[in-house]
DNA sequence: TTATTTAACTTGTATTTACAAGTAAAATTT
DNA sequence: AAATTTTACTTGTAAATACAAGTTAAATAA
């Protein structure tokens, strides 16, 4: 298991100022607090804070111009899911309701996956599920989760309608997403997925192929997320 | 006219390890010479290396491991045009030919653009161009551009054949890109766009609007890219 | 009043130093 | 021989400091 280590100070003010943008304490088009205002507030040096504004910047919350200061951006009203691991962080603050369509279970590796795997990965099988995400009644995403089996005692036990994966990960497991790489496709809905979007079979669907990296070196998620994108478009920075 | 400023170390470094990179000099899975040795090497300072490293890990190139070191990874076999500006850089060394179907003209924006504009940008009008990019004989991406009539004299009068829209605005305008959103969509090709694209009509089609930012403040580039992804898929990082 | 200069801010780049934490292999002990 | 400990390396976090470069507004000069 992995211990929980002490949080390091530049995350912990990353996430203080993301929150502050998030509940509009600090407005579209504000200016944060300068750097050294910043340091003297949470008694931080200037290389850490700075450590914190860049993180904030490369995720768009702010942007930082030099001699002017660092300006707020609201989260983009699309669902931002390019740069952002899991798909309920990817919405922000928007309820994003989740119904499960194949509860977690533990089985094979299907034969053609889309990932190349680990020998250990292969050998411990992996858990499998199936969910649909809404947003305002619509269903937006149809995901489907692989998780290799290693060192998730219970997990197929555990409830994953409130608490979405990712948080059940983080807080049963101590498991941090890091980082991954994905695909992207636009292909025809099969039968399948046009009846779990609500859509007509053959309309054009965006397909994300996703492999994310963990705090555990040998742990990798996967998943495969087909998305609706006739009302919301996916968001993203580079 | 923006001055040529002098570029700062870390980025230097950074550009010279990823040209290592994409030459093969580190290949996939080795590991780049420690930090400390870097430093040695181009005489620099840790924090400097550092800042080149975590550029480099953000985009891809390496992965880094505490206590063991940054391991060298081969850029994506798919198309990375994700986190990456322009198509031409997306591809890394394959050869991508361009065909111009509309040369750069000098006209009014769209009355419904895909995003807002500045008053700045309205008043200047913009230089429009259409270009489709092949790979491997393969027409890939349909590139709509926009560009705000702001210090770019005669540049409709210069070739695009050869050298990339963002080369010349590098090179001649000294116009480098810094970042920028974009949205993505899966739709129907239209009568034009599987015309341009040897797609079937309605087939499903890759939209991508973006918008890049630049070193001069008010100068914004646009992009409505369409991209046939039945045979490659469109890679990022995140 | 208007234009210019100056001063006081902002972020950007870079050095130096220190210790923490993780990895891997050598050295030691069992 | 096998298990354990130590050691030497790696990257991660953090502070203190300095100056460069861009922005803005106040102070000054025309």
């Amino acid at each position: 298991m992995v211990t929980p280590k002490t949080i390091p100070q530049y995350r912990k003010l990353y996430e203080i100022l993301r929150k502050h943008i998030s509940d509009g304490v600090y407005k579209e088009g504000d200016l944060l607090p300068s750097e050294n205002e910043l340091c003297q507030l949470y008694g931080m040096t200037r290389p850490t804070v700075r450590q914190s504004l860049s993180t904030l910047a490369h995720d768009g919350y702010i942007s930082k111009h030099q001699g002017k200061g660092s300006i707020v951006h609201h989260l983009p009203r699309e669902i931002g899911i390019l740069s952002v691991s899991g798909t309920t962080s990817a919405v922000g603050d928007r309820k994003l309701k989740t119904s499960i369509i194949v509860k977690p279970v533990l089985m094979k590796w299907p034969d053609d996956f889309m990932f190349t795997l680990t020998d250990l990965e292969k050998e411990s099988g992996c858990i499998y599920m199936e969910r649909v995400r809404f947003l305002e009644r619509i269903p937006i995403f149809y995901d489907i989760s692989f998780i290799a089996n290693i060192n998730l005692p219970r997990i197929t036990a555990r409830q994953f309608e409130d608490r979405s994966l990712f948080q059940i990960l983080r807080d049963i497991y101590r498991i941090e997403i890091k980082g991954g790489d994905q695909r992207i496709k636009a292909i025809r809905a099969t039968a399948r997925i046009s009846k779990l979007l609500h859509l007509k079979r053959d309309q054009p669907v965006l397909h994300l192929e996703r492999k994310m990296e963990t705090n555990n070196p040998d742990l990798f998620l996967y998943s495969s997320i087909f998305c609706n994108t006739e009302k919301y478009s996916i968001f993203g920075r580079f």
